[in-house]
Order: structure tokens, then sequence, then C-alpha cells
DNA sequence: TAGATTGTTAATCGATTAACAATC
DNA sequence: TAGATTGTTAATCGATTAACAATC
């Protein structure tokens, strides 16, 4: 299904709002209604989502439940994933115990360091493992997925090093731009940009 | 300084470029270079940079120094800053513990949480308060910037204790849209959003 | 001078919003 | 039927890119 990278970027919040209505036992939600959750109109919701089969009934709303499973159908929450890490600092540590992503259905069920201090030590429910297990690892099991935690003077490195394996996809934490193939998804996540755009709007007058 | 969201989200990415530039001793840069380095078109980078009075020149490139010099002033930089958080999970300690915001010079210097376990223990160099001391200790800091690292049920009674307090802008990590008055900023990091993007990428043929 | 790179304008692209007929 | 809310088109807004004269 063909979405555009915005629209992408809200279903996971579209997500988020159906599973709360249909934990409380709302049968039915209106686009505006979903909206004032999310400080989105609802004009965007319905455009967002007319790539859905499941329609919309006009002045009753949304199907909370067929609208939450056309968007785990779309999210790919049936079928269970693993990614992996790379990186066990305190960043690194936090996101392997993240809970938020069990709603994903979605395992960091592998992570790598590079100090021995931290080989072998557990983080969660997984165990660390020495860097040059990575092609091993990926191989047998399947991952696709990776969360790169490092600092920038390895990151470059390390990307490659994950291109080569076959992951599909990297989330970087690290502060740096990372060259892959074009077929290889990167999400950068650099943590001191966000704070910088943060700090900024804390002057006064802007 | 008037600036697009789009250019200003690139500024700190500008700023990492030429801090580095500038420690490998190069003098200048032309808006190619820093955009390879960034992934982003010299085209880009030359019309978000027409804000400065500090201009290039043509057949040589940006001075460094300048350059550096102008962004550190847009990013205010030269005045150190400081933030709060709330909610020391393993997150929030790892957001606290974070080294890469000493660039910014912005420094975690308060943290708060209700829970007794935790109050009282230091997280890197701040030791964690109980939340009813918010009041107080912002208004004897002048703290305007809020990280918010607690889970989506509390985020909303907090957000509303921040802006009572006089913070001006908020970098939201819990799983909730904030409501807060149009003064204030927010900025959303909900990291299952972050994740969900990756993993649709990860998708074959996507 | 010739070559490189700037600043800027105009064209394009993508995303949001307003407006409204269709429909339950 | 009247009222509410949908899906969709057209208008608007904002951001990116191509093109190129100006300039070192």
């Amino acid at each position: 299904m063909d979405v555009s990278k915005a629209t992408l970027e809200r279903f996971p919040l579209y997500y988020r709002v159906l599973r709360r209505a249909h934990r409380d036992g709302v049968p039915y939600l209106s686009s505006e209604e979903m909206g004032r959750e999310l400080g989105i109109r609802g004009t965007q919701i319905r455009k967002d989502l007319t790539c859905f089969k499941e329609k919309g009934v006009p002045s009753v709303g949304y199907s909370v439940i067929r609208l939450k499973a056309q968007l785990e159908e779309f999210l790919g929450i049936h079928t269970p994933k693993e990614a992996l890490i790379i990186g066990v600092g305190d960043l690194g540590k936090a996101l392997t115990k993240f809970g938020g992503f069990q709603h994903l259905n979605i395992r960091i069920s592998e992570a790598f360091d590079c100090d021995p201090e931290v080989i072998g030590t557990t983080v969660g429910s997984t165990v660390v493992r020495n860097i040059d297990q990575l092609s091993k690892v990926v191989n047998s099991e399947d991952i696709t997925i990776a969360i790169l935690a490092v600092p920038g003077t390895v990151a470059q490195e390390l990307a490659d090093k994950l291109v080569e394996v076959g992951i599909l996809s990297i989330w970087n934490f690290s502060p740096r731009t990372l060259v892959v193939p074009p077929e290889v998804f990167v999400r950068n996540e650099d943590l001191s940009t966000g704070l910088a755009v943060v700090a900024h709007h804390a002057k006064q007058g802007e």
C-alpha cells in the first residue's frame, strides 16, 4: 500500500487512539474526535484513512474495531518481529528495556556491544553478545530491523556491517549521517537535534 | 530571527558538521561539501543560510569559524541553559546522563520523580527530587526547558504543572498528546512511533 | 581570465486545509 | 426528514529543487 511519509508517521498515533477507545469499549469514533485527542484536523485524518478499504460511516464515524484491525494489518502487528540493537550504553539499555514497543509486537531480541565489561551481561531479557557474533546471529534469526545506539565515531563502520548482513531498516541514534545503499532505510533520531529545537523555543519571545 | 520549522531542524546538523571541520582545522567549507556529509543538497543549505549576516564567499565557500559562531549565536550556545526532567525510569536516566547535550551548553540540572525508591538517588550529577518540589525549584533556578519521560497516564497532569510553573518548552517522550497553551512549545518524541516507522520499512519490498 | 561557488528567483513538489455534495 | 459526518475535489500553504546571473 502506498502512503505518504507524513501519513505513515500519523498511523501509529491513530493506532494508539484506537487501542485506547477499544479498551474503553467505544464502538465508533469520528475523525473530529480522534483529531481532538491528537491535535490534528478531522480533514487530515479522513484524507489519511482513504487508503483503507474499511470506510467510515457518514453521521456515525469509524468502527473502532475494524479501523484498528486495518491499522494492525498495515503496521504488520499480527506477525511478531524482532529487532537487534548495537550499543548497550545507557541509551541502548533504556531502549532495550522500553516497554512501549510491545504493542507493536516488536521485540529487541538481540543486543551487541564491543565493551568486554558489558558483553555477557543481561539487559531486560537479552544477553549482550560480542559484536563479532553479528552475522552469525542475523543469519540464523531473520532479523531485518536494527537500532544503532553507538558513538558517532564508529557509527558508519557498524552501519556497513548491518547492511552487509542484510538489515533493511536502521533506527540511528548516533550523531552521524549514515551512508547506506538506497534500498536500506535509515531514520535518524539524533537526540541533540531534538533538544536543540526544544531549547530554541524556550527563548523568551520565539 | 525568523526561520522555517524545516530549516530550524537542520541548523543543529550544520552546527555538528562545522564543529567537526573546525576541530580538523578546515578553514572553509562549501555548501556542497557540507551537504555531502549530511545527505542534503547544497541548494538547500545555501537557502537555509541566507538568514545569517555571515555570507559565503563565491568560489571559496563558508568560513567555518564564522559560520559556526553564527550558528552558536542562533542556537544560544554562548549562554549556559538548564533543563529539568520529570520521570527517572530507564529512559529518563539515560537522557539525564546523555553526554551529547554538552555541545549545546545545556545541562539537565534537576530531576523529579514520584517513586520513593528513586527519590534521593543520584543520576549522573543530579539528585532526584520529589515532584512536589517542582515549583520551588523552578522559581529559584529560572529553568524554562522540561523533558517529560513519564507514563502516558500521568503525562497531561504533569504537563499542566509544568505550564503552571512557567516552563516554555517541553520535550515529550510520553505516548500522549499534551494540551498546553499556545505560547508553550511541545515536541513529541514518542519512541513507539519511531520504531513503527522503521519497522514498516523493513517489510520486504517497501 | 577561467573556474568555482555563491545568493536568489522561478518552477516544482508534497502536504494541509476549506468547501461541499453524498450518504447514513 | 433533519442533522451529522463522511469521502473527495480544489485551493492554499510550505518546503525543495533547478537554473543562472553575480562574484570572488
